[in-house]
RNA sequence: GUCCUCUUAGUGAAACGGAUAUCACUUCAGGCUUCGAACCUGACAUUGGAGGUUCAAAUCCUCCAGAGGACACCA
């Protein structure tokens, strides 16, 4: 917010000649924004940055608001313009805050800029435990659709659920196999959760042992309960909708896609298959649609998922998948085109390793060797699961130690966070004890808050609605983890040097008035972030 | 073999081409007579290597080295 301002200025002093930039500073003696500007005018009029910037800061200096907001402008070398926020300034965000709540920061969409956005993530299939990395991208998604959701968008949560087709035929037979009823393939899923899902359910292997693929779909219909429990239960993961591939099926989704595609000269027939295009969109080979065998190939249906999806008026679709999944993205982004989505974006997480006793530890869900998603969550608490995972960007790969995990966890960078919200908290309570005394005191002069770590923690508080921007716009929801670690860092430091209770005076009430402010930002960015606000810790 | 991603302090991670590279943990040196010490203050780096572009490079380009992943008429 405090950016925009600054560019306005800047805009209203040098018009629109160059692209404006204002960052915020970092380190003492640069002020507490910066701009650049100065360097790419040089390069225009070819004079020495320092002139120009010199230039520019007697010209800002004139402008009424500028007086206002800044304290003070210095030029820097080699050519930055410094710019320091004026107490009234902090003041004014002070009072924002407190006024606007839980909406400060966010910005005013008119309803032509909102949107409904659908968010797909995990869809992982239901045929065995989620992994860490359906974990991972839980989260992410979770997140994103909280921001978004946040920002006045309409948005809906998604989970595609592929219950039907060669998977779940394959799903199948393996319990077949595990009864000893058929003999057992290189293919099929192995591992204990197989054997005992088979030994708890034998009546039902019995009866449909002439029919693996209807045992698939009644093994995976109950594996997605057991999904849905560790998801929304365990881990605070909302969805609004489970979308079965078996009904997209019924409703002949990938027969419309086919039919659209067909009628654009997308798709042709060749060797006996239906071929789609998709070297037309940057694809190195164009893929099959439907094989020789005339079975419907998993992107066709998925195809027709993003048929679906955009029939029924989303402006944006954005997809989180796996690290199996990376050579599946130029093809689906191609469908989604072919399909008319508005826009469509895809995230890939990396993978996550597992080192157990320093040695990597293989996963493979088919071998049933894995550490599940749910064994994190019940062994380190959601909200360290939700830190680890959102703290890292999505394209980072991930080594995770087992054996530390819980250590680790003890020394987690949530608590850090917490702990700083729950001191909050605490001195709130305290001071409401003493309401009485502090009502005579009058209202609050944030005028006052002028030591070091005032200023600082405002300038955190302040830059809140920044981060907010820069999440939404890069869709990087770590940049919020760092953000609340930074925010709660500033805050102990603050806690260390000003004190409130058995200081009934002026000051404490500005403070009191800080403290308030410092909680809102926490308790937004702990929603949005979907881990809790403690009362003890 | 082709393509993609990654390589930053002892460890794990941040950083639209911007200044003195940020955060947490570890280690070391300090700090509790006042709101909770799960805290604070300070110390710890030639950003894998070599070139190049730029006023400015962790960031962009080329080459090299290392790690992970993707390359089916599978899903």
């Amino acid at each position: 917010m405090m950016q925009k301002r600054i560019s306005e200025i800047l805009r209203r002093i040098i018009g629109d000649e160059v692209p404006l930039e204002v960052i915020v500073s970092e380190g003492e003696g640069k002020g507490d924004y910066a701009t650049p500007l100065a360097f790419r005018l040089a390069k225009m009029r070819g004079m020495a940055p320092m002139i120009i910037a010199q230039e520019l800061k007697e010209k800002i200096e004139n402008d009424k608001e500028a007086q206002k907001l800044f304290e003070r402008i210095e030029v820097a070398s080699p050519g930055f313009i410094n710019f320091t926020l004026s107490q009234e300034s902090l003041s004014q965000t002070l009072r924002a805050i407190l006024k606007e709540k839980k909406n400060y920061g966010k910005p005013k969409l008119k309803s032509k800029e909102k949107k409904k956005i659908q968010v797909e993530f995990i869809s992982a299939n239901p045929t065995g435990p989620l992994t860490l990395a359906n974990g991972r991208g839980g989260f992410l998604g979770d997140v994103l659709a909280n921001m978004f959701l946040w920002m006045g968008h309409k948005v809906e949560r998604e989970y595609y659920v592929n219950d039907t087709g060669n998977q779940i035929l394959t799903f199948g037979k393996s319990f077949l196999a595990a009864r000893g009823i058929i003999p057992d393939e290189e293919t099929f899923y192995k591992g204990d959760y197989i054997k005992e899902w088979a030994e708890k359910n034998k009546k039902i292997i019995e009866k449909y042992k002439k029919n693996p693929l209807v045992l698939g779909k009644y093994a995976a219909h109950d594996f997605l309960k057991k999904i849905k429990d560790v998801v929304q239960k365990k881990s605070g993961i909302r969805f609004n909708r489970y979308t079965s591939e078996d009904e997209l099926y019924k409703k002949k989704f990938p027969e419309k896609v086919l039919a659209i595609f067909k009628k654009n000269k997308v798709a042709y027939e060749r060797e006996g298959a239906v071929w789609l295009k998709t070297t037309d969109y940057h694809d190195d080979k164009d893929r099959v649609l439907i094989k020789s065998d005339g079975e419907k190939t998993y992107f066709l249906a998925d195809a027709g998922h993003y048929l679906e999806t955009a029939q029924r008026g989303f402006d944006l679709k954005i997809n989180i998948l796996g690290p199996d999944h990376y050579g599946y993205v130029v093809r689906i982004q191609a469908a989604a085109k072919l399909v008319g989505m508005p826009a469509s974006e895809v995230i890939v997480t990396q993978a996550i390793r597992l080192i157990r006793d320093g040695e990597e530890f293989k996963m493979s869900k088919r071998k049933g060797k894995f550490v599940t998603f749910e064994e994190l969550v019940e062994d380190v608490g959601v909200d360290v699961a939700r830190f680890i995972f959102l703290s890292v960007a999505p394209d980072t790969h991930i080594d995770f130690d087992i054996g530390r995990a819980k250590e680790r966890s003890m020394k987690n960078p949530v608590y850090y966070v917490q702990y700083a919200a729950v001191r909050a908290k605490n001195i709130l309570t305290k001071v409401r004890a003493h309401k009485k005394k502090l009502s005579q005191v009058g209202k609050p002069d944030f005028s006052l808050l002028t030591s070091k770590e005032e200023r600082m923690l405002i300038l955190k508080l302040l830059s809140f609605s920044e981060v907010m921007e820069e999440v939404v716009k890069t869709r990087g929801v770590h940049l919020l983890t760092r953000y609340a670690s930074e925010l709660a860092r500033t805050f102990h430091a603050f806690y260390e040097k000003a004190h409130v209770v058995g200081e009934l005076n002026d000051i404490a009430s500005a403070r009191v008035a800080l403290l308030q402010a410092t909680l809102i930002i926490f308790q937004n960015l702990f929603d949005i972030l979907g881990i809790s606000l403690p009362d003890k810790m």
